[in-house]
DNA sequence: CGGTGGACCTGCTGGC
DNA sequence: TGCCAGCAGGTCCACC
């Protein structure tokens, strides 16, 4: 679900509520996320402050005194709402924290698909989660020379390389559909076949996109949530992700859906080459 | 090694 | 109405 727009839009929501705030109490109802919730972190979390909110890719690091993090992943199903604790509980509900500003901080993920854990800050980018991890879209080294020494070595789908967190880290379908649309590349196409100028334009496209997400506070496709439970609006502005059959927004075509591998591609057969 | 396909889960939708 | 297949925004691992 929540790619990279996304986590920014909950992290942004987070933080004037969140920072400065202590941890009074920690409740884990469910344990079985992809990694298995430790069973200390109702302790580990009690008692400490929250320093600052923070990301890396499609990660939440939330800055915690004594020099702790608490990371969190949402997968694809999974919310960070800030309620009042008179909000009716929801099925899912996995970790609730109540912060002593009186409000709480739950974590909801009905596919089970995230994670959460705390670990020391400087064990942080040890992590195997986030070692690998390629360059933000927004890291200022991140641009055509860098995506092209990926491309130009790699005989994979664009849409699979872009997909792919060690290359750039913070992309997910939806939003690899858009790119590749806005610069009239197939999903399909080998990356090595690429010209170095089309890989500019990708690199180029793909801070564009994501910030113009930003803005609209992410996509809803079905889940999503920001950290006041609200709608993204981003998914109006869609122009071929889940719009098969749909006529092109810049030609009188009908968007294509094609799978690589087991996930759909999107594109616009005359507008995309 | 790089690349692919399936597994992990629940919930929703569309077809019969 | 009910059942079942197929599909979903992510990541990881086994296998070729």
């Amino acid at each position: 679900m929540p790619e990279l727009p996304e986590i920014e839009t909950i992290c942004c929501g987070l933080k004037p509520h969140l920072e400065g705030r202590r941890i009074l109490s920690v409740n884990v109802v469910e344990r079985r996320l992809r990694c298995l919730v430790d069973r200390r972190l109702a302790e580990r979390l009690k008692g400490k402050t929250i320093l600052q909110i923070g990301r890396r890719a499609k990660y939440i690091l939330i800055s915690l005194s004594c020099d702790m993090v608490w990371m969190i992943h949402l997968g694809m199903s999974g919310k960070l709402i800030r309620v009042d604790p008179r909000t009716p509980k929801q099925k899912h509900d996995h970790i609730v924290v109540s912060l002593d500003s009186g409000q709480e901080l739950r974590y909801h993920d009905p596919r089970r698909f995230g994670l959460s854990l705390v670990v020391a800050e400087n064990e942080l980018h040890e992590l195997p989660q986030l070692k690998h991890l390629g360059l933000d879209p927004f890291d200022p080294g991140f641009n055509g020379s860098y995506l092209y020494s990926f491309t130009k070595q790699s005989d994979r789908r664009i849409r699979d390389l872009l997909l792919d967190q060690q290359t750039v880290a913070g992309i997910g379908n939806i939003y690899a559909n858009e790119i590749l649309c806005r610069v009239g590349v197939r999903p399909t196409t080998r990356s090595r076949r690429l010209t170095r100028t089309q890989v500019g334009e990708i690199a180029r496209m793909i801070p564009t996109v994501l910030n113009e997400a930003i803005r609209w506070c992410g996509t809803s496709f079905s889940d999503y949530r920001d950290a006041d439970d609200k709608f993204g609006e981003f998914q109006h502005q869609l122009r071929v992700y889940d719009r098969d059959g749909e006529k092109c927004r810049l030609c009188p075509s009908p968007i294509k859906r094609v799978a690589i591998g087991n996930r759909s591609a999107f594109y616009c057969p005359s507008c995309q080459k």
